[in-house]
RNA sequence: CGGGGUGUGGCGCAGCGGUAGCGCACUCGCUUUGGGAGCGAGGGGUCGCAGGUUCGAUCCCUGCCACCCCGACCA
């Protein structure tokens, strides 16, 4: 491609309302035009860079045995009555009414089509098991979009489902999308890893998830310092501080004026927050839940959610604890009815806390569980941190931040069982086919590759999802000598298979080296009268602050040296 | 959805009760050619939209819309 002739200019500044670095250096470099609040226009330079990411994956899914179909964006809604996410992906989930008034939606996801698929075309475990992938467009009504391509509402995502007819068929379709997402990754030249998830909206038991670890990422990760343990905090667990249960004393009451938090309480009776019960008030469904973790802890709202059922929790307001008659900053779960209650495990590890009497001013000694309050749920509810011990009992907790661009979920039945998706067995049983789904954020990989691939000069791409490979510059090119020499060049590297951006254009060498930094191409090419006095072209990496001079016989050679 | 901010040529910004300006980009000419060139001459904007106040509104008032950021939520 000959730079006079690309559509797309390069920005020497960026517009406002871009902050992400990303954002700004990929509307800089004309690889996106943004149309409306995370909605996005492929321009040429980001279309290339998009595509061979698609390719990499198509390559891959191919490779592990996948088989690719397409389904329709547009949908009935009934589709989404039958599975019950209707009513739950509501914030996402975009509708509208067609001309015969039918309820429509666009798709945000695929697992309801996928299963109607896999419904009418399995009636067999001889048709088992399958994987089937597309690489398409979604949409999902984020309330917030953000950062440019990092959170869009219209994106591309590849979407793959598996189906099998027992357990450990579905783990082994899984593991072969692992690993064929750790290839992608990989050959994409991107360092994510793999980490344990919640599964969240999607449903299911296991999940995880792919992170690209950048400073610039909106997820923590929680790794261990010492082995492979990493998860998500929406999901990472740790190993609690357990301490010797002794004799159970006897409650008492006493005076804590003015004592409202943890903290203080801990501090006024010279011990450690280890020694509190917290109670924390939750509104989920209309309903007052009573949380009880260890003072030293906090509650993590994802698994809390989780052992719910699902339902969402919220803070109970100031209002709503006084008028369920509970006494901030005095309360617990001693004495309380009529109200749903959950524990966390570590109040299990110790004994004779310190907790609230649920009455202005006091508190109370020596309370336990069972005992003193009971638990409707005892469950491990508690947020892991930083310097917390790993699960695995292997090291301590590492915080770290990244992008999810990457996630696989062990479904099982959830979608076949509501949406009737069954196979006949070898013993002629009827039975619900497992399935497991997988995606990638395809626009997400692009932005998260640029996020932790830059520097102030613009993006470095990996070979792999470059545009280009090699970005030719001719210097001085009203020179027929040196044009003649450029053209050469041009046509050198692109038979030996190199994507080559030629810039022709008539304009200064500031201008064309400055592009070719922003744009972030892994090789740069120049040829003009100086570099042919000196002996030849320049051929410099991206990478490099220094380049090297080659015969112009040699280029093709220093390129491939360069990127193989 | 709560809080905050911003809307003025393609991009970045200034301006201000009297119908708009700067830098970059763009067009033409000449000169230039190793890290976003110089000089000269040009083109391009119903100042987000709608009402209101005023002799007169880009500017003041009201409403709306859009976009960005933080939070809530979310692959």
């Amino acid at each position: 491609m000959r730079s006079s002739q690309l559509f797309g200019k390069t920005l020497r500044q960026a517009p406002g309302d871009a902050e992400t670095i990303s954002h700004q250096l990929l509307t800089r470099a004309g690889f996106i035009q943004q149309i409306a609040a995370g909605i996005f226009s492929l321009q040429p330079l980001g279309n290339r860079s998009i595509t061979k990411i698609r390719n990499i994956i198509r390559d891959e899914m191919d490779r592990a045995g996948g088989q690719e179909i397409n389904m329709p964006v547009v949908q009935p809604r009934s589709l989404w009555e039958e599975s019950g996410r209707a009513e739950t992906f509501v914030p996402p989930l975009a509708s509208f009414e067609d001309r015969r008034e039918r309820d429509m939606v666009i798709a945000p996801t695929h697992e309801e089509t996928a299963t109607a698929m896999a419904r009418a075309g399995v009636t067999s475990y001889r048709d088992l098991p399958f994987t089937i992938y597309q690489i398409q467009t979604k949409f999902r009504d984020e309330t917030r979009p953000r950062g440019g391509l990092l959170r869009v509402r219209e994106f591309e995502m590849k979407d793959a489902y598996s189906f099998d007819a027992d357990e450990e068929g579905m783990d082994r379709s899984f593991q072969a999308m692992v690993a064929a997402y750790k290839r992608i990754f990989k050959r994409c030249g991107l360092e994510v890893v793999m980490v344990e998830a919640d599964s969240g909206g999607i449903g299911g038991k296991d999940s995880n998830e792919f992170v690209l670890l950048t400073d610039s990422g909106e997820d923590t990760i929680l790794m261990s310092n010492e082995s492979d343990y990493a998860a998500n905090v929406e999901k990472a667990s740790f190993i609690k501080k357990e301490f010797p249960i002794g004799e159970l004393g006897e409650v008492e009451e006493f005076d804590t004026p003015g004592i409202k938090t943890i903290d203080e309480l801990a501090k006024a009776e010279g011990v450690s927050k280890s020694k509190t019960a917290k109670a924390v008030f939750y509104s989920v469904d209309g309903e007052i839940v009573v949380v009880t973790i260890r003072g030293d802890y906090e509650v993590n709202e994802t698994k809390l959610r989780n052992v719910l059922g699902g339902s969402e929790p919220r803070l109970a307001t100031p209002e709503e604890v006084k008028a369920a008659g509970l006494v901030s900053g005095s309360a617990s779960a001693v004495g309380l009815t009529g109200m749903k209650s959950v524990v966390d495990d570590s109040i299990t590890m110790g004994s004779n806390y310190l907790a609230g009497a649920n009455k202005e001013g006091f508190h109370l000694r020596n309370v336990n569980i069972d005992r003193d309050f009971k638990a409707d749920i005892l469950a491990d509810i508690a947020e892991a941190k930083k310097g917390y011990l790993s699960p695995d009992g292997k090291g301590k907790l590492v915080a770290k931040r990244g992008i999810e661009v990457g996630h696989v979920f062990k479904l099982g039945n959830v979608y076949s069982s509501k949406m009737g998706a069954d196979f006949t067995d070898e013993d002629g049983e009827q039975n619900e086919i497992l399935m497991g789904c997988y995606g990638i954020g395809v626009g997400r990989m692009l932005a998260a590759a640029v996020e932790s691939n830059h520097d102030d000069f613009g993006m470095v791409l990996p070979q792999a999802i470059a545009p280009y490979d090699v970005y030719l510059a001719g210097l001085g090119l009203d020179d027929a000598d040196i044009a003649g020499k450029a053209e050469q060049l041009y046509n050198d590297l692109m038979d030996a298979g190199y994507d080559v951006l030629f810039d022709d254009r008539d304009a200064p060498p500031g201008v064309k080296f400055k592009d070719a930094d922003l744009l972030g191409i892994p090789a740069r090419v120049v040829i003009s009268s100086r570099s042919r006095q000196n002996g030849g072209a320049e051929v410099k990496a991206r990478t490099s602050k220094d380049s090297e001079i080659v015969e112009e016989s040699n280029v093709v050679e220093a390129v491939k040296k360069l990127l193989g």
